[in-house]
DNA sequence: TTTCGATAGTTACAAACGAAACCAATTTGG
DNA sequence: CCAAATTGGTTTCGTTTGTAACTATCGAAA
């Protein structure tokens, strides 16, 4: 390789990205074609249920999406049904989240269909690259972290 | 881990699309801070930067943009004058698209950068560590290439 | 207290995006 | 040959996004 070239197939944020990219698509169609949501609600859909009620705060760093996001997908589920707020008895801005019924029915539905997805791609490497790709991509996580 | 919930952090399409957004936020700012551009500009820069002459399906290919991304960014390029585009001989439905000398300095500045970042990046990690992320990320891109 | 700075969450606006329609040129196959 | 399907590339339109401004509330400090 010359040294005034970059070669972009190998560029470690281009990989990642295109993966990222390949694989949330992919992904996406399983709850945007079970039930027309798009990324943001399905994360805000994902981290109720795993954790209960939460605040937007809470769930934009659970989840690391801006505000703006978490908003948005919040009013959205809310529309639907799948959600309710209740205001906070001490700190009036504060908003407490939790699924409806109808939401931890989605929930429910849509869990086995993600661990299905997962187990789905990594059956696809062996046992060895499957240990690579969890320390790799900790040790990133960890470097960003900071 | 109770059977009926998914654990966000340990979702493999979750952790790679955060990891890739925070990569990537991260370097936009090397080509959005010197030179204003998008990440469909920078990567249609790299692509001619490292291949000389291309047309905008192989751009596409190359770096894995939908063709409306390359149409504008190649269109945002060239009103900047930093690539020209020549029309095919034999077929006129194609245009072979050259990065003007503007362009190819623009490339060269980035260059340097781009590899700082990685470099950089990677520090972070230690050398199994490494290796690791390389080949994860290699098992997985040959997983989905099918 | 009153005021000033932070924080929770929403909204407004412009930029970026994707899907699909579109145009023009080319290939295919009847 | 000629109609139909394909391909390279652009445009249009509605949706999603990010930034920044905004509202409302709270905590701390004077």
């Amino acid at each position: 390789m010359e040294a005034d070239t970059l070669e972009l197939e190998s560029f470690l944020p281009y990989r990642l990205y295109r993966l990222a990219d390949a694989v949330s698509r992919e992904f996406s169609r399983v709850y945007k074609g079970r039930h027309g949501l798009t990324r943001p609600e399905w994360r805000t859909l994902a981290g109720l249920g795993q954790h209960g009620t939460m605040t937007a705060t809470a769930l934009g760093e659970q989840s690391a999406m801006h505000k703006t996001k978490v908003s948005r997908a919040v009013a959205e589920l809310e529309r639907r049904r799948w959600l309710t707020r209740k205001p906070d008895e001490k700190d009036r801005r504060v908003e407490h989240l939790t699924l409806t019924n109808a939401g931890l029915a989605a929930y429910r539905e849509m869990v086995p269909l993600a661990k299905a997805f997962e187990r789905e791609l990594l059956s696809k490497l062996s046992a060895g690259e499957r240990v690579a790709i969890a320390e790799g991509l900790a040790a990133l996580e960890a470097a960003l972290g900071r």
